[in-house]
DNA sequence: CCCTTTATGGTCATCCTGACTATAAAGGAG
DNA sequence: CTCCTTTATAGTCAGGATGACCATAAAGGG
């Protein structure tokens, strides 16, 4: 809702709070998954980590502001970066994230493919790809929140085409095959892999022109395109993990 | 993040943004799905229903505020509360959303057991359940929310132990597949239902006392209550959904 | 010309699933 | 008390999906 009904509406009747966007930009390079951080300028926390982001304005919706700070992160333009996975990931409020004040920030989730170099445009003079693996210490709460948008980036691979998005617009089994490696950090079996794949109805189409061959090293492979499927039906469940789903007795 | 490193920290230098939590409330009553609304007192949308929820208070996260909010308008006291199912569904952040001002909104899906007849404290005088297919008009976006709220309660039953959320604390298996029915709205085969529940290892474990037999009609039951896993392996699939993943070919 | 690497096509035993049959144990109607 | 209905619970069985392999094809590198 929007306030309680006894509630008088004087703007400024209120403690202020702001508002801001976080992005946990991921993508998948040299053989990991890696997130985009900035370093910061200014106090609090200056010259440390942290994500990239930024108040929303006063006549945008949060999505909006996150796209925004997208395209002037990745410095692509905002028709490109529009066409990047956004998603909203989940809105941090403790009161005391930021020292300054009440700072209430919803956190989004962007999948980029291949390897974009970052081009820190305004505000973010040093934006650059860190392995998930290797995080330095960070900002506010942005450890937790690239904690919770991993997990969440993980979970939804097995039942949403989601991992096409770090994909490029044309790629091979092989290519999709590693994005589920890196971000599952487990090694999967090839046949059983694009068996699966070709039986999710939807999740990706193949592109009649010829295969790729480039550098690779091995047979040229055949290039699919994404699908129209969102969900994935059978799913593509992750092997074993352990710690996981406790037992009752 | 929290600002951008070029801004300054006036607090009032910004548009005041006022930020509240919304609460989809669901229970299983009466062999439907239902959700807690409440009528609102006062304009905008006065005499409308909507649903329960208020403004976040200084010292509070978003969560402490949906307990708060919860307890008091389901009646139950705080300790009640904190054992009920609460769980953050997505942020709000439409400019228009309110025609007061710029609010942006928490929501929370909370699921209770049973039929606790709300008890509408303080602003909420008039608090009710009504059934997810015959929803009235609504404030704000609050349709909108029920509909997210909705598809995320539905696609979390399949993988994880939620369902046990909307039972008391012992409960028989068929009032656990009612819960499945209900909510996905299709029927379920008994025997086929509890084998896979009962494979499923965590989800629940048996009560050691005498089986149920209460005013049912058949043979006595036994009672269960919720296991330790909140997550479950193998899941339990809805079945097929048509309409849902689309065909590429 | 072999060897390594990657892609792709199969096999096979196992597990899970859905559909279905059968039996047990209550309450209600007559 | 005896059917009959209802719910709980135990099996069976065929088909589909999965994981573990094996085999072949087609490239590049020494």
């Amino acid at each position: 809702m929007s306030g309680n009904d006894a509630t008088p509406y004087d703007p400024h009747a209120f403690e202020p709070f702001a508002v801001t966007v976080d992005l946990a930009v991921f993508t998948v390079r040299e053989g990991g998954l890696h997130v985009l951080l900035i370093r910061r300028g200014q106090d609090p926390y200056a010259g440390a980590w942290a994500l990239p982001g930024g108040f929303i304005l006063p006549r945008e919706c949060a999505e909006d502001a996150a796209r925004r700070e997208l395209a002037e992160e990745t410095g692509l333009s905002q028709e490109s970066a529009a066409a990047l996975h956004l998603e909203q990931l989940r809105t941090y409020s403790d009161p005391d994230r930021d020292p300054r004040m009440r700072v209430v920030s919803v956190a989004y989730t962007a999948l980029v493919p291949g390897l974009p170099e970052p081009r820190g445009g305004g505000d973010a003079a040093h934006a650059q790809w860190t392995a998930v693996g290797a995080l330095p210490a960070l900002a506010f709460d942005h450890a937790r929140i690239i904690a919770d948008a991993r997990e969440r980036v993980r979970a939804k691979l097995e039942y949403t085409s989601l991992a096409t998005a770090f994909c490029p617009p044309e790629f091979t089994l092989g290519e999709l095959q590693q994005v589920y490696e890196t971000v599952w950090g487990v090694e999967l079996d090839r046949p059983n892999f694009r068996r699966k794949v070709l039986a999710s109805p939807g999740f990706v189409e193949p592109v009649e022109g010829a295969p790729r061959r480039t550098g690779g090293r091995g047979k040229p492979a055949a290039l699919y395109r994404a699908g129209t499927a969102t969900t994935l039906h059978p799913a593509l469940l992750r092997p074993e993990r352990r710690s996981e789903g406790e037992r009752s007795v």
